[in-house]
DNA sequence: ATACCAAATGAATGATCATTCATTCATTGC
DNA sequence: GCAATGAATGAATGATCATTCATTTGGTAT
């Protein structure tokens, strides 16, 4: 505990509302991840933290108040990774949508501990109103960019009665459902299986952009309707 | 609460062990569906089945061998009513495959108490070994009926490189992802909207033998290879 | 009817937990 | 150096919860 404290612990003394807030949201993960969050409490958070048991109420007010921060912390690192993976992948909408895979199948999202976190607050959701709001959001703006990306890939011709709307809701849905393996049985599911799936899906979809293989196909060797 | 516990509470004073044993589980279904795992209480679970505080412990010992006796109760029902569709299903591997992904989406596994359950287990597994167990047992067993039908399909020929189980670790993957949005926002995806995105996903995999409607071709409309 | 036994009860117990707050401590401005 | 400020502490509090068990109840065999 002493160890794990100080990796993570601020060694000043005092600290600023935004070091603590950060802080504590960390160890509240970890708590969360290796406990689950029905055996999570304010002592098992701020000893993780390396702190003192008041000081959740002192930053967060309560503990239903530290745990809604949290879900929003990892919504938001969520939203920033794929909004930054989908910005530096270029123009063509198959190398987006390859790129928004490759995010949900690589740290820092796709990590055994951010997985469980994911799921811990689902499994409360729909008795708590706020997680749902929040988890529901999250999925709403990916869904978005999602649905745009795959009508830019079938504007480029090549598919005849495609729906972006479903194959939108299909990926994003397989992708949820693969971390769930990865969650429940980490052996049978790697992080490079999962993609893997997700690539054939993409690649029997759109076969004029993708191979079977998972790859991208060069521009020459594509066919245009 | 009076009329919740009458509804389902045996009205005989005293019942069989096994008889208590499902009345006690069906109300810890309901008592998680509606309050979530971590505000279930012994007291909750007894009174909406309309029994006294020491009951539970006098059929399953602790409250921790209460919720693994339910996810063991929900796992069966589940691998039950797969079997049971997929024994009516005729010597189709393409009808078998429309019958596993209907069971999904129907009643009585696609209920909202129910997929609440799962996720709300599904939550707690990583730090639970018990319960992580059980839902890798009922994922494995249901994959491979599933990976057989799909190579079933693949050997009635028209298909050049699918791989089983690739598409199975796909569509179990599609399922419960959409589970999830349905638990996360029912109102944006309904019962209907979730099966049509599994059977689009079969269309576009298995194109000789499934449209994109999402029905079943006929026999003679498909091309043998 | 009576006696017996398993089923069920619910008040009591002790443990755990979130929250509070008087006190201690470190930093900053003078 | 010396207040002054606010961050942090941790013991105390009261609430909640799982579990126990002495007692009651109802069904059944005699």
């Amino acid at each position: 505990m002493a160890k794990a404290a100080l990796k993570t612990a601020n060694r000043k003394r005092t600290a600023s509302k935004e070091e603590r807030q950060e802080q504590l949201i960390q160890a509240t993960i970890r708590s969360v991840a290796s406990r689950g969050l029905s055996d999570t409490t304010m002592a098992t958070v701020s000893s993780e933290a390396g702190l003192s048991q008041g000081i959740i109420n002192l930053h967060f007010q309560s503990k239903d108040r530290l745990l809604v921060e949290t879900l929003r912390y990892i919504a938001d690192e969520y939203r920033q990774t794929w909004k930054k993976a989908i910005a530096g992948a270029g123009d063509a909408p198959a190398q987006q949508l390859s790129a928004l895979v490759a995010v949900d199948f690589r740290l820092p999202v796709c990590d055994r501990n951010k997985l469980a976190i994911w799921f811990a607050f689902w499994g409360e959701s729909k008795s708590r109103p706020t997680y749902r709001r929040i988890c529901a959001e999250r999925d709403r703006a990916y869904r978005k960019e999602l649905v745009q990306v795959c009508e830019a890939l079938i504007g480029e011709g090549g598919y005849a009665d495609l729906d972006a709307e479903a194959i939108a809701a299909g990926l994003s849905a397989m992708t949820s459902g693969l971390w769930l393996d990865m969650l429940t049985s980490p052996r049978s599911m790697s992080r490079q299986d999962a993609r893997t799936v997700c690539m054939r899906f993409l690649a029997t979809t759109f076969d004029q952009h993708f191979t079977p293989a998972g790859s991208i196909r060069p521009a020459s060797e594509r066919r245009v309707s």
